[in-house]
This record gives C-alpha cells, structure tokens and sequence, in this order.
DNA sequence: CTATTTTCTTAATCTAGGTTAAGTGTCTTT
DNA sequence: AAAGACACTTAACCTAGATTAAGAAAATAG
C-alpha cells in the first residue's frame, strides 16, 4: 500500500474512495541525485511527499555559504512554506541528494483536496502543527546547546542520515563550518 | 468588536452565530505582570490570546539561563504546542511581562469548535501554518545572520517590543547574554 | 521616601567556533 | 585508468560573543 496512505491513516481515516481521489490529484516521480527542484528566486507551487531517497532544503547566503533547513528522507514532505502560502518568490532550494522516488501535491490541487475531503485539512493542520514543534525545538537547541550536544542529538534522532548524507550537509544543518565539524568528530572518537 | 473575531474575519467568515458560539467556548482574564501561566514540567491546556499587554514563553536549561522562544503582543496567540499537543509534560514556562487581558481557549473546547465549526479548523491550520514560516525563518537568520544583523532585524520587526520589553529579554530572544546586547547597542549608538 | 531588587553598563579576560590554507582521500566522468 | 571534482582532515591563527566582576541606574516594594 502507498506509503502516503499509511501516513495519512495515522491521523484520520479515509474511505477507499477518497484515498483514490487524494491520489488521483499526486503525481509520481523519480529523480536523480543532485536534481534541483525548486530554486531561490521562484514560486514554490508544489509540496513533495519522500516515497525513497533524501532530498534537502537549504538557501544560500551573501558569502556564498549553504544553510540547510531541513532533509527529507522517505515519509517526509519538503517544500519552501513561506513561498507556497505567500506565492511570494522564496530564498531556499529544493535538491535531491540520493537517487529519490517523490510524491508532488500542487498547491492548487491541496486546496480542492481540503475542500473535497475536510478530513485532510484535520491531517494538514496536524502535520503542520508537528513541523513546528520540531522547528522550535531546534530553534531552543541553537539557542542552548553547544555544536556537539546537537550533533549528539541529531545522531540520535536521525543516525539513518548521519551514514547517507556528506558531512558537510550536517555541519552545514547543525550551524557549522565542515572544518569545525571535522574537528569536533575526531575529538569525539578520541574518548 | 473583540480583537479575536476581527482577526478570525482575516482569514475566515463567521456568521454571528459562529462568532458567539466561538466566544462561548473561552474564557477572558486579566493578569499582572510577572504572573505565570504555565510552568515548565505542567501539561498545558490551553492556548491564550493576548488582548492586550504581553507575554513571552521561554526554557531555563541546567546552567539556569533563559531563552525566550516567544513574545506575543496584542493579536498573537502563545501556547506550549509541544505540550498541548502531546499532552506531555513541556519545558517552557508561559508569562506575563505587561499587564494583560488574555482570551484563553483549552484544547477540549478547541477540538469541540473544530467539529462544531469546521471553518476555524482552517483558520488554525493557517495561524500555525504562518507561525511556522516565522520560526523557519528565524532558524535560518540565528544561523546566518550576527547577532547585530538580527538585532537590527528584530527592531524593524517589533519596534513596540523594543519600547516595552526589558532589554536583556530582547537579548535572550536573540541569543546573546545582555552584556553582549549591551555592548553591541553602545557601538550602534556611537554609528 | 527609603530600601531592596532588578536591570543596565563597562571592562578585562577567555573560548567555541570561524577562517585560511595546504594536503589527502574518494567519487564521478570520460 | 586518468583527470577532475568533490569531500574530508589537520593545523595555525583569528574573532564574535561568553564569562566574571563590579558599579551605576532604574524600577518596585514596603
């Protein structure tokens, strides 16, 4: 069964019929690696559900560095909020950086779906509400922990990631520089 | 007309009916400053809106320092939304900073609305959905942006705070001790 | 109005993490 | 299998912001 369909059953229940229609207004597809689906500057219309692989978001600032804001491995959704709500050009990119299979739901397509099965509303709210406890708790973390509480806590709740993705991209997650990374691991292995 | 339902009218339309069913199921209080409506380790219950005044939510972590996760001035809502929703335990404490009237609506009397009145199901779904933008936001400056660059931001932000609010909680919100706040500030001022 | 607590400032010293740079290792691509 | 292009490491040196401490100013309580 469709990974999507046993994450929306977790938090309300669908008839057949309704799954096929939430269905019906997806699209499949697989990307590469290194495949760039949104880019800073344009409209985000779209949100994408992680069937397989990793993909990332981050925005890249006045020193050419990358800040990422979130990864997204199977049975996450990614996509730049701010410009899909606003319909405002975002700053963040959406790439892909391990071969992925993706659900995307437009936007438009979202809204006919609250208005055709309320219940996804309920699920909307629900996913939302739990990205943003998520969020602030790391914002809390940034704020209280030092670089290698965080990366303690982020081997914890992602030790999945730490193995797929560069070191780089989690230096660059946890608010570091790849060297100061670098630095910090060899001195955690040492004890 | 009640702040609440001018703010509710932004997003969504409620009939009078609604609009009085929806008042029903709160309860409005006036609190002195320092009051605290939630202490960190309680299961909170409740989401406030602020009328007027202000309140902030903030942590302590073991070195018995604060950071302030949030204000909330008139028009903002403040809550635990990791306890609230998780009926769990949370680690933030919920205050009054400013003499305040503050509307508060439990979860229960929540859900029951969000059934009674599917509309305002939408009306949260968004509020958070903004919220959440905010907080990434925030996220992405704590790790781009000096502690200058976000103060400035801040200040063009929420200038009432700046007037309001004790500086070393605006340092706290930012991430800064208040003798870095203070020092950074004399060295703006001498621009 | 005075006393006490809280907030703010200044300054010296310290450190987590940044920067620069050079070298090594490891994928891709051809 | 060679050639780039990335990714990672190490090390010397640097800086934004933390810490400690002490005094001044402001708010609040009594």
């Amino acid at each position: 069964m469709e990974l999507i369909l046993q994450n929306i059953a977790k938090i309300v229940s669908l008839t057949p019929e309704e799954s096929s229609l939430f269905l019906s207004r997806t699209a499949v597809h697989k990307n590469k690696a290194k495949t760039v689906l949104l880019n800073a500057g344009e409209i985000c219309t779209t949100s994408y559900f992680v069937n397989s692989g990793v993909l990332r978001s981050f925005n890249i600032n006045d020193n050419i560095v990358e800040h990422i804001l979130s990864f997204a491995c199977s049975g996450w959704w990614i996509s730049d909020m701010y410009s899909l709500i606003s319909q405002q050009p975002g700053n963040l990119f959406i790439q892909v950086l391990e071969d992925a299979e993706v659900l995307s739901l437009s936007k438009e397509n979202q809204e006919i779906l609250f208005r055709e099965i309320p219940k996804l509303e309920r699920f909307f709210r629900i996913l939302i509400e739990n990205s943003l406890v998520a969020n602030q708790e790391r914002l809390m973390d940034n704020l209280s922990l030092t670089a290698e509480e965080r990366f303690e806590k982020f081997s914890r709740k992602y030790p999945d990631l730490i193995q797929k993705v560069p070191q780089k991209q989690i230096a660059s997650y946890l608010g570091v520089t790849p060297e100061f990374f670098s630095k910090m691991k060899s001195k955690l292995l040492k004890k």
